[in-house]
DNA sequence: CCGGGTTGTGTGACCGGTCACATTCATGCG
DNA sequence: CGCATGAATGTGACCGGTCACACAACCCGG
């Protein structure tokens, strides 16, 4: 119960053993549960510890046996909602699992930067858990020396360059495919995209899903649009599409572009839907609230922190034979901001008074 | 170099020790840059550190010398997008100061929860940030015991329950007062207010700065809506305030509130600005982007986690006396969402036909 | 040329746990 | 009854650092 409020050293496992009249090796089988521990004995025990308000010290623990419970996500920007909703189910899951989780911010992908950044999650002791979305990320991954617990939160699930490490995913290319067909099935000649950074030199596996459902249908590949993470990069992109009249549907990397994008139709004066259909990424929170509300993919983003947790715990614990980890497949959610073809592109786009970029 | 490959166990200041031809302290005092070491003798340890690709322990080095260098940050959901700016301004400060930064979800308000979880967090060792935003991480920075080095983030400046423990804060209560300035400056009679969740039982610091402007202004006191963190919070009272008619200009609590506001408005037909202002608060990154574009009140988010590890660090190291930790003051961000009032409240509100609400 | 203060370096104990092994005692079986 | 077996507990070393202190070599002044 601790009444006295003094700042004491906490208790040790010594302490403990003194007050209860036994070994401090018993005190540290009675806290790892070992079996052959009298019953008597591991109820002095017990209540030595609840007296004492003893809390094993995780760092002596962490020290002597070699496992640390710790967990380090590697992570860009966590203020970007599918990073942050990762993060949310690793430390759910983590959580549950009684392990710490740290969070290093990969903040430039510069090969130094990021190297530096794997090196101080790897002094934590523990696994690691990398968000490879982006380009730092991969990086990340590939810098992970060899023997060090990881695992990659991927958009492919091609080997991560350089890697034997396990990896979780969220179909990006089969959600980039439905919502396409969506997009084309509401009779749209083709879609445009807007692309977030890619993580790879290689086509990332939203665009490949838009180019794929594109082919299947026998429609035209126009060149995607390369975005940013945040509205701007889908501003910049939609200001230029919306002085191209062919363009009917556009799909973004994510609903940050989409945003963007809407805002730089609107003030082109392109109506959405009825003369450009706009579909975003992710579903975010806001996504159901914006206007018109945004047609998405929504993509179990917790279910995979929760996931890349289940993996890496099974890694660094054998016992832990971890429970098949389920992430939802990608749903498409129709709303508002998506409709059938209805002008054809003829007309001369209005000119918007106040198209003023925005702050 | 480590040139080769094997997962063989890292080297240790013994193991450098012996390369360098001198004993392990000598090895502790070059890492720890302790003067009076030879150069000479340093450069056979430098050497040998660097052949042998030593790094120093991080939890040996904690558990022989009580410092550990880490600071766990016990937040809500970070999907807000206050919430993750303040995490990243924990993070960039604390990866300059070389601290690892650990993270604790407060996920229910719930006495034994939190209290649970605060325990978790003293485990790490190292320092606490709180961010005390809502009831769960006032109740978390309640529950921190004494003697733990804490600092709070918190909404107002008045004493946190039972705490003598520094903290820093972000002027709400000036922001709220601005922005309610500026609505009235506006010509609006009064303005409404969407509250986020209060962290207290007493009014929050945000409905305090309102409450005041009001006063000043000789306004009528309209009692204010209670929301929540996100936009559906904001819905459910943009659908109540579209009845009232006396209703001209509204203050939400954050932006995602006002987004829901704003769509609520929408679909009973009432024109943003022209017939209702709406200003949001925080300036997350998509209120430049909506339609219309949000007037917001800027937070320095970021600087407040910066001040906020500024002064943890102060605490935990009394040699660094921590430089001023600046956080900007609050900025009003005028856009299009408040303008004139224009429309005397005297029409019919129109009925808008999909007025179903957002999945 | 000796004593005292500095500088550079080494030794042993310790942080709070875990691990491998030793010991004690009760039990089962030939 | 003797001895192997296993359960219950204790002892010492160890994890990889730090700390306090001892000690040697050097410098200086008297």
């Amino acid at each position: 119960m601790n009444v006295t409020g003094h700042t004491t050293r906490p208790a040790s496992i010594r302490d403990v053993a003194d007050a209860a009249g036994v070994s401090y090796q018993t005190v540290s089988r009675v806290i790892n549960g070992h079996p052959s521990v009298r019953p008597a004995t591991r109820d002095r025990v017990l209540t030595a510890i609840k007296e004492l308000g003893f809390r094993r010290n995780a760092t002596a623990h962490a020290l002597a046996s070699g496992r640390s419970r710790i967990v380090t996500v590697l992570t860009a920007n966590t203020t970007h909602y599918g990073y942050a909703s990762i993060l949310q189910g690793i430390e759910e899951a983590a959580r549950a699992a009684s392990y710490a989780v740290g969070i290093g911010v990969l903040e430039s992908a510069g090969e130094a930067a990021v190297k530096a950044e794997v090196q101080r999650a790897s002094d934590a002791g523990g696994g690691l858990i990398v968000i490879a979305y982006d380009r730092a990320g991969v990086r990340a991954l590939a810098a992970v020396p060899a023997g060090l617990p990881v695992v990659g939160v991927v958009e492919t699930p091609a080997s991560p360059p350089g890697g034997e490490s396990p990896w979780v995913w969220a179909d990006d290319r089969a959600a980039a495919h439905e919502a396409t067909r969506h997009l084309l099935s509401l009779g749209h000649d083709t879609v445009h995209y807007v692309a977030i950074p890619s993580s790879t030199r290689r086509t990332s596996a939203r665009t490949a899903g838009w180019r794929q459902a594109l082919r299947e249908a026998g429609a035209a590949e126009p060149r995607p649009l390369q975005g940013t993470w945040g509205p701007a990069g889908g501003y910049a992109a939609g200001r230029r599409l919306a002085r191209d009249p062919a363009a009917t549907a556009i799909l973004c990397g994510n609903d940050d572009l989409a945003l963007g994008v809407m805002r730089a139709l609107h003030e082109a004066g392109r109506a959405i839907p009825d003369e450009v259909s706009v579909a975003g990424f992710d579903d975010s929170p806001l996504a159901a609230y914006l206007t018109p509300s945004l047609t998405t993919v929504r993509l179990d983003f917790t279910g995979l922190g929760r996931a890349a947790f289940g993996l890496l715990h099974g890694v660094l614990e054998e016992s832990a034979t971890v429970a098949p980890h389920p992430v939802s497949a990608p749903e498409l959610v129709a709303r508002e901001s998506s409709g059938p073809r209805r002008h054809p592109p003829r007309h001369t786009p209005r000119q918007h008074p106040g198209a003023v970029p925005p702050t």
